[in-house]
DNA sequence: TCTTGAACCTGTAGCAACTACAGAGCCTAA
DNA sequence: TTAGGCTCTGTAGTTGCTACAGGTTCAAGA
């Protein structure tokens, strides 16, 4: 068995390259307490192993899904103290899936008015402009 | 004719709730350049007249359709330099358009996935949470 | 072994678009 | 006149990064 078996250690650039996280970014992470600080080399340099990478993928993921830093710690925490309960994970997501479902609300009503009024403004058949009509109102 | 007939100021607190406009961020879009800088009463207190209510209500019914501050700066030029020429504001209207539709582009995306995810752990069919999973992949 | 240049370290500042506070001063109605 | 509710300024905090300065360490080549 090699359980324990010394893996090579990644430096920050390292770990920032495999992941496609930005270099300062890692740091931010475990400055604001979602990536474990790694141990150090003599000379102080981070040396993050398998289970940072991963723990990294893991953020990166959840940010492309939306999830705030706040929701990705409360997973996390899931995850880490918890053992992942299903239940208390879905509620973490359903809520945050409301809350991307009313971004898109809005963000749709906005569509509607611009197009609305970019059609009008390509028309040339008002004297004035109608977006900035519609502004001034 | 009653031209230039004094009308009542208004104090920032008046003009916040005429419009709806936080009381701090009317001072704020001062600052930043979008609203003209008011006179003032003798003490130095800001007194708005109906031209600063017109146009906090602009910048406020454009936040409401998105646009950036910069944006709006933008808007508000076309409308005080050249006469709200139509091509030009209907091009930065497409243009915010377009990065209102990639916003909900991205915004469906997010919530496919997270549907899908809520929908199998909902269902309790599988051991391992499989939003968990999912991030963990 | 020495050197050199890349990568690392910390702390801090900047972005958008507000929002909120402290500590001071003004204004008005009773 | 005075109380208390405005207003004033400047600054700090929010979220999620990103980038820099000025200094240190590391590793590969000579």
């Amino acid at each position: 068995m090699t359980v324990h078996a010394p893996v090579k250690p990644l430096q920050r650039a390292e770990i920032a390259k495999r992941t496609g996280c930005n270099l300062e970014t890692v740091r931010y992470y475990e400055k604001v307490g979602l990536l474990p600080e790694p141990p150090r080399t003599q000379g102080g340099h981070r040396a993050y192993g398998a289970e940072h990478e991963r723990r990294l993928r893991f953020i990166l993921r959840a940010r492309e899904l939306g999830f705030t830093l706040d929701e990705i710690r409360a997973l996390l925490l899931l995850v880490d103290e918890r053992n992942a309960p299903c239940g208390q994970v879905r509620n973490v997501a359903a809520a945050h899936l409301g809350d991307v479902q009313d971004k898109i609300a809005d963000l749709k009503r906005m569509e509607r008015v611009l197009k609305d009024v970019v059609a009008q403004c390509a028309d040339g058949s008002r004297p004035e402009c109608p977006l900035i009509e519609a502004l001034f109102r």
